[in-house]
DNA sequence: GACCGCCTTGATGAAATCTTGATGAAGGGG
DNA sequence: CCCCTTCATCAAGATTTCATCAAGGCGGTC
């Protein structure tokens, strides 16, 4: 699902475990750092995808934190706060932090503040509304696809699939990211609906659907919209 | 300092004038659309830097303007609400969405989020991360490699073994490090594997694979990328 | 109530990938 | 110089993953 790795850094125990389980339940490794200057050092050398910081440490002030931070890596940092103050948040954000929550805060909320921050790691893509690829023209706007001036016609599940194949076109595209997009969270282990819409589509866009030239398969992987 | 064009899609006339007169004041453009469909045509037809998106339209709900805009833009969208039920949260932020403010909110803390947002945007344009390794073009995001600008095919495991080497490059790697990045665990004492792979690796990868020049054996010890 | 489009699900054969074993070369130490 | 360890290569099964066809179910519409 999301197989991502959260560096934690947190002193108080309680929290941290409270946040481990949750975090692990949804399926993220857990790097735990207890004090700011472990976790920087936890930063640099293992490189994880997000970092979830307290701003209530010891050491070293957290927005002091967010700016060494800042001067060498790129990684969402969500910051989990008592302080509700504006003055907090904004500072926070403005020193690098991508989201600011206040103590308490709902643990469904904190997963889908992830999530989105998550998210925001893969994106990158360029945001055409028309999209060209060989003899194809995908206009997401209207909803329509034309095969070589050819109106052709998508079921509802045919078109997401295209869509998020083309919006990360060259990308390969795993099947869990897939499956997770369409089909949400529960049905994350089921490609054989993939391989059946994939074929649908490929029939219907590919001049030779068993030998298809946009519409990859990477055996193992996913699939990839090769341009 | 800002210059970004902010599409605002709200139908609540002193709701709008109010955020008119706070993001100019930011250096803002502003474009206004009172529903969700003149929403979307704006966002097709004049490409904004971000959207600000009042969840309570008269037309289309908001999670489905989300939806359909997440299709085929990455345009980071905040939404703002009236509503603070954890389960409205989530389900915006799921559809697509990158931010969440509850009404009544701070000024400040809402400009803040859009300097947030639009900081991604600005990060998102920085070129793919390819490691360049004499003809060799590695990308990671694409999962994709190229020699002398020639695509290659790489298996999973293969691709998986190449990455962890690239990401070390220089650094030898044990046998045991590499076997248990790749197989796990269990199957720390299979050097053989790794023979095999490496093996096809330089197949697939050096220009003469029976003297390799940058995928080189350490006897004894592990191999290493050397560029 | 019958039709229709769409989605789900199962069965089957094909293809790609992985594992495993056999064989011989290279290199270092006794 | 021989032996032993480590390494490289090849290729045949074993296993996993993929493509395709088709039947059945579900929900909407006429």
């Amino acid at each position: 699902m999301s197989d991502a790795t959260v560096l934690l850094v947190e002193d108080e125990a309680p929290m941290r475990r409270f946040l481990r389980v949750a975090l692990e339940a949804e399926g993220h490794r857990l790097l735990e750092a207890e004090t700011a200057r472990e976790g920087l050092s936890l930063a640099a050398s293992h490189q994880p995808q997000l970092v979830l910081l307290d701003l209530g440490l010891p050491d070293l002030d957290g927005l002091e934190l967010t700016r060494r931070l800042r001067e060498w890596s790129s990684v969402p940092i969500i910051v989990l706060s008592a302080r509700g103050q504006e003055q907090d948040k904004i500072g926070a954000l403005d020193a690098g932090a991508d989201d600011y929550l206040t103590k308490p805060f709902s643990t469904g909320e904190l997963l889908a503040r992830i999530r989105v921050a998550l998210r925001h790691r893969a994106a990158g893509e360029k945001p055409e509304p028309v999209l060209r690829i060989g003899e194809w023209e995908v206009d997401f706007p209207k909803r329509e696809v034309r095969v070589r001036g050819a109106r052709v016609h998508l079921t509802p599940i045919e078109f997401k699939l295209l869509a998020l194949l083309a919006r990360h076109a060259g990308k390969v595209l795993t099947h869990r990211q897939l499956l997770r997009e369409i089909w949400g969270h529960s049905a994350a282990a089921q490609p054989h609906y993939l391989r059946v819409y994939m074929g649908q589509l490929r029939h219907k866009l590919e001049a030779d659907p068993a030998r298809p030239r946009h519409l990859v398969t990477e055996s193992g992987v996913g699939y990839r919209l090769r341009e």
